[in-house]
RNA sequence: CGCGAGGUGGAGCAGUCUGGAAGCUCGUCGGGCUCAUAACCCGAAGGUCACAGGUUCAAAUCCUGUCCUCGCAA
């Protein structure tokens, strides 16, 4: 098939590579504009856009694609289908029937689940069992569109954001083309999203990291795992930013402690108190510092039962 | 030229301001104690103090340049 591929960050890249893998043509890829980042604020182009010119396609950077110009360049692009992965702009209502096939979207949750910006993540947040990757036809709804394929997989007892991530990434991808071969096959038939039992995956932000001890344990360790590795989930140590990377959950009370206190030291953890029990962080990064397990952190810095955490 | 922190034996750090014998907590190796141990005691190995220049009688420490890592911001 003739194929115009859409999408922005590395999520994108494992569905473009297959697609082209699986010898379809790309007449061409849309990516976001490249953006500064990174310390010194050099322009990066985006994950997609270093594919597509490994593979020699043309690419197209609009700064909207709402507007004659993108319309026009879409329009005037043959392809049977649209494709969009992640591409992180709406999809002006004019394009999205431009093509015989429409735009197909490849979405990181069992759809109606999660639908929104941060599927994956969210999943881990909210600690579900399954997630897995839904393949679908684009409507002017947020990922309400018709579903042409579903797979799911088990999510890890240390599932990470990062993890889960790349798992799904890969499958998304296979499904992807699996997907085009079945609807030129025609052995799809669309299947209406039912009504969605969790929230709006809303989009991942700095702030969501900071950890509020007077939840329960169990929800800051799923925090932390969901948000591994960005936007990452931190606390305040001593006045410095201290990420925490990995945390194991501990039933035990502590009655006589306040809300975020450090408990116990270990040799390899540190024990703080919850709302709800007791989480032992295992793995963190103090501010200008490398990531590293507790052990470490403990042989140069040391802290002391009582000391708060904000 | 966005702001900031840092690069010191295998790991994590102190020492840098106020130049003057390379140190701490671990790990490793050897020995001891012990029914035993991740515990304790004794001993050992292991470092061009990121790299390159400069100042000085003397530089991990002061000055200049380079490379690398990390936090913030985007």
């Amino acid at each position: 098939m003739k194929i115009i591929f859409m999408g922005t960050p590395d999520f994108s890249v494992g569905t473009l590579e297959a697609l082209v893998k699986a010898g379809h043509e790309i007449t061409l890829v849309v990516s976001q504009p490249d953006r500064p980042k990174g310390r010194g604020h050099e322009l990066v182009p985006t994950p997609v856009k270093e594919m597509a010119f490994k593979h020699n396609l043309r690419v197209y950077q609009p700064e909207k694609l709402k507007g004659k110009l993108a319309e026009e360049m879409i329009e005037k692009t043959e392809a049977d289908v649209i494709v969009v992965v992640a591409f992180g702009q709406i999809i002006p209502k004019s394009i999205l029937n431009m093509k015989r096939y429409g735009c197909i979207n490849v979405h990181a949750s069992l759809l109606p689940k999660y639908r929104g910006a941060a599927p994956i993540q969210w999943a881990v947040i909210d600690g579900e069992t399954e997630s897995g990757v839904t393949i679908m036809k684009m409507d002017e709804g947020l990922d309400t569109g018709d579903m042409l394929l579903k797979a799911g997989i088990p999510l890890d007892e240390k599932e990470t954001g990062g993890s889960l991530f790349d798992k799904l990434s890969t499958l998304g991808a296979s499904l992807c083309v699996e997907a085009l071969e079945k609807l030129e096959a025609g052995e799809i038939t669309p299947e209406k999203q039912g009504e969605t039992t969790t929230a709006y995956a809303k989009m991942l932000t700095k702030e969501m990291g900071y950890l509020d001890w007077t939840r329960p344990a169990v929800e800051l360790e799923r925090l932390i795992r969901g948000l591994n590795p960005w936007p990452s989930a931190y606390a305040q140590l001593q006045g410095k930013t201290l990420k925490i990377w990995a945390a194991d959950v501990c039933e035990e009370e502590q009655a006589e402690s306040t809300c975020g206190e450090i408990v116990k030291v270990a040799k390899d953890a540190i024990y703080v108190a919850c709302g709800k029990g007791t989480l032992k962080i295992t793995e963190l990064q103090l501010q200008g510092k490398k990531r590293m397990d507790t052990a470490a952190f403990l042989r140069g810095y040391s802290l002391e039962k009582g000391i708060l955490l904000g």
